[in-house]
DNA sequence: GTCTATACAAAGATAGAC
DNA sequence: GTCTATCTTTGTATAGAC
């Protein structure tokens, strides 16, 4: 599925997104100011205004895109008929770990701006989703004492807590960053095994 | 330890910085107008100059405060050399919950803030303090092959992450307050079990 | 110490030339 | 489509009366 037009330039319209998926991911919408995301576009602060209507409609659209990315990558994983409930364990840690290793600000990023605007989440499905997903339900067969999102918490805070917790362990400098990449490609073999001990447990 | 003066109305001073720490926390920063801060107090905004010298001046020392609390609740426990590996955790684990089930907004607005300003945390030895613990060296004779850090992160983040989450998983419909308050109870039992169990692994 | 009114600075949005 | 210059709004800080 290539693109039709594939400038070697990106257009005016991409480099703004460009810049403002990185300014917004990194600082927060409030912290943002539109004259930063022009400046890391390289271009004028009036095309801003000439493409998107306001900060706001920006930000809206990058918000979308990135709550895509951080839920796309196990939605489809959650319903396969094919796979174990261990074989998904392993699937969605090991997705995971790579699309954040790509993508490190997002999980931080998203969980700040939705605190403020909870409204946000409704329009994605992803809560049915969850709840009828065949990995709830393999869940349920395997361990029934165990309420599902305990473990769907659980495996997830394994995963994410270390890219949010990151610049915490990196000032207190009991972590550098290579340690960090190391730390988490030991983890997409860790996480599965413990999370497979866990469910053992009681 | 009882304050001399203890007015039942509590000092101007005083409701400025109650009213600080409850809007920085909520809203970040950034996101925080000192009009806010004003309104919430029931009090003028030239007040808060008068004070304080600026928003930064107070938001500094509201920071400080929060990130005192996040970590005095470990601290002196890691270093007790009466208490085994696993009592520790049992602690740790439980007086965390505790203290976020009254701060539950304390996680996310400490690793939010620190994002855009590590330096912030240079100030306090903590890190020191954890390598050097007690803690660190039980966890290493218990499992010589795990780092420790992979350890911490993943008892942290089962503690902490739900609190970050929160506002996710209740957009999302897949949990009420009612059911998290019973969620983070079941926690403080479960956590320290699983915690025993990863610790066998491999 | 507390308030009202206001100055000043920062940031978002727009007009109009090219 | 892109730019410079400017308007407008918002938010922080201060002056000065009480």
């Amino acid at each position: 599925m290539a693109k039709i037009k594939e400038n070697k330039q990106a257009s005016t319209e991409e480099k703004i997104k460009e810049a403002a998926r990185k300014v917004f991911t990194q600082k927060g919408y409030a912290a943002t100011r539109t004259r930063d995301i022009a400046e890391e576009a390289g271009l004028n602060l009036a095309l801003l205004n000439y493409y998107f209507r306001s900060k706001e409609k920006l930000f809206e659209m990058i918000m979308k895109e990135k709550m895509q990315q951080l839920f796309g990558v196990m939605t489809h994983l959650l319903n396969d008929k094919a796979t174990t409930l261990d074989q998904k364990v392993e699937q969605i840690v090991s997705n995971y770990i790579d699309m954040l290793m790509q993508n490190p600000d997002l999980p931080l990023f998203v969980l700040s701006e939705i605190r403020n605007n909870t409204g946000m989440f409704r329009q994605l499905q992803v809560g049915k989703l969850i709840r009828n997903s065949h990995f709830v339900k393999q869940l349920k067969e395997r361990q029934p004492g165990l309420q599902p999102l305990h473990f769907i918490v659980s495996m997830l805070g394994m995963v994410v807590f270390p890219f949010v917790s990151k610049p915490v362990f990196q000032s207190l400098e009991v972590l550098s960053e290579d340690s960090f990449a190391e730390m988490m490609k030991q983890r997409k073999v860790l996480v599965p095994k413990w999370m497979k001990a866990m469910l053992k447990v009681k």
